[in-house]
DNA sequence: TATGAATGAGCCTTCATTCAT
DNA sequence: AATGAATGAAGGCTCATTCAT
């Protein structure tokens, strides 16, 4: 009931407890995931959820609030991993924004890959969230851009990148690393995921790299 | 649901029918539209849907089959546009493939304004489909994009556009098309739709064109 | 549950170990009263009576055999202070059956206003108990009216009352006694409990009393 | 939907639905206050009541707004009947406080004993209503009494009557006639109705009536 | 053609009860 | 003695679909 900020030296009981309950909650938030993306967040009924993820249906209010709020923490499960592995690969990367960039581009489809399932509840089930949900929803997914809006614009600053609309290049590679998700079941037979990543990369980058510069990032423009 | 060609000879009675007939059908079609882009199609109930069509519920399912069908209805009313008008864009375009395609790719934008709210269900609504709605959903759905696809080719053969991956970039040009009406709460207080349509005209371009076309097209690269 | 009478000569820890029992027990039952009264007996759950008692849900069912139990023992526990109490104010009262009649209406109104929770339940509450349960209850009830019966009895055998039945005005006094708890939140605004007792004890009275004895009992009949 | 005032000349259609829709109320009405009689409102199940109605769950739904509103509308039912049928009867009394009097608790007591089963509910199930059904329920249980605080009154003011606290007893008149349905499996037995109701009239009036006018009264004070 | 009353299967959610710790 | 995680049956309610008028 009243849970102190988690201390590593409360008693091992407590602990327990706490790693239980968060591997219950990666169980049936991972068989959420499943069953929305297989057949829509509505049609996902709390029984087959349930069957789905091995435990019993009333289990599932214990650690959820509804269905609306499975539904919510799923996608912030998403969003949450860019936020964690975008930063991450931009830092691993030279330190060149269109390094970055290419390599945050990279990171975005990688989650996408990681959590097929997931991604594409954002696009798709986005009318299901309530008010509040949605609201926090596009917050999280504004911040969760901010990455790619910041190098297009040190890019552009430093004379890297062409003067493009950030904002709509940052929104096109999104709608670009999604695109994975959607047509997932076509493009796996017909391209890999490192090929539609380097291609993707290639053109994207195609039309906003500065002509003088194309040389230097010729490892990433090659189609 | 079938309708063979109409036979010019039928009574006037009959004719009227028919005409009263289609009026109900994008009446309720419309409204269909309009109510799954709002709550999504599950969440709409055949006795909201009957309100906001003005019609009582029973008359729906004389038109319809029931409400798998009717979303089905709606989608392939929206790829029966594209369809029509793309052709009709194509022909009317300069006799150039690098133009054509611009204006194949001005109209699948217009088409998904003109219906936003059905355009988004393609994306968000395929997995309600039935089987065999879905399939023939896919069948559309490509046949729908082949223009895209032999005008690309035609470029490339032409020399006008780099060797690039014709199914990637015009799955592309499509996700950025239909990327109109997903975020269209977002763009139409930054951007316009002219604005639109050509900015990301002049991106999807300015990676593709060879660089020697690049003055010929200026108009359309132009950012 | 089944309490034997308490063997003196048990060990101390045995004895500490039934006070401490007896203190849970109390403790769950007045929690219990408490919800009941707010929401009804069926829509307490346990998990909230767990709560308000601030013990856990598991050892409710160490001290009580399930809801229903719990709701028999809040009854039995209103009806053992009636058996208890009106007999020692009885007792306690002048030797004639008037006064007498008076002090064990007031006993039953103070101890309904003290245990108004559960007191409102017999009357509620009876149609959720178990057959066995209801049967019991009513016996207590019948039981708990004995010394009103007993009492009007002797009024009429001496000459006090008038030949009223006897049946019937036992059930009045009950009745106006539950009317205290049942209306509680309206008349602790307008009478007291004081005026309560001392109004209803007269309009009792003044229906019942001899006329030659009126001025004997004016003291109780004074409106 | 639009239902103007209801209009004798209006398409017979519309007339024979709205009867067939009364007659659904009514129905389900007398269905839901036997079974809420017989076990309480929250263990009445819309399953069951449905079955005990002989209609489906569903057709509940379209006539009241669910378990709630059902219940609030059992109980205005009853307090309907005593809004219509005390004033009917005081009007056919005797034109005289005391007379009128007997005459409006005869006609409580009578509506009690035909909707014996709605009755109980007042008093039994008034925790289960909504905050808003409460304060109109008790707004009209106000009114409802009226006839009776009028009465007491009158008496009081023309000196047949004793000064009485009104409200007093006037809710010891509805505490009573209730109390014919609280215990009406006892006294069913051992009391008829019109016993019942003969003898508490004259317990009530016996502690009210001036000593003078008790020989006018005679008729309603006989034991 | 058109209506809308009626149906009932199925869904989300709650909660009494159990049991391993 | 005490805890609370876990279960699953049951209940309120919705809504796609039918059919008499």
């Amino acid at each position: 009931m009243t849970s102190l900020a988690e201390d590593p030296h409360l008693d091992p009981d407590e602990a327990a407890r706490q790693a239980r309950g968060r591997m219950r909650s990666a169980q049936i938030l991972g068989a959420a995931a499943r069953l929305m993306e297989r057949t829509g967040s509505q049609a996902m009924s709390m029984q087959a959820l349930a069957e789905e993820a091995g435990v019993s249906v009333g289990l599932i209010y214990r650690y959820f609030g509804g269905k609306d709020d499975l539904l919510f923490a799923v996608i912030v499960d998403v969003l949450d991993s860019f936020a964690t592995r975008v930063p991450e690969a931009v830092a691993a990367a030279k330190p060149d924004p269109v390094e970055q960039l290419a390599a945050a581009f990279r990171a975005y489809c990688e989650v996408i890959n990681d959590k097929r399932h997931a991604a594409v509840l954002t696009y798709r089930e986005s009318k299901s969230l309530s008010d509040e949900h949605r609201r926090r929803t596009k917050e999280l997914e504004v911040s969760t851009s901010d990455p790619l809006r910041q190098l297009l614009r040190q890019g552009i600053d430093g004379g890297l990148l062409l003067d493009v609309d950030v904002d709509l290049v940052a929104y096109n590679l999104l709608l670009v690393a999604h695109g994975w998700a959607l047509k997932h079941w076509y493009f796996e037979h017909t391209h890999g995921f490192e090929d539609y990543v380097g291609k993707q990369t290639a053109l994207a980058l195609g039309g906003i790299v500065a002509p003088r510069y194309r040389r230097r990032y010729a490892h990433l423009l090659a189609l």
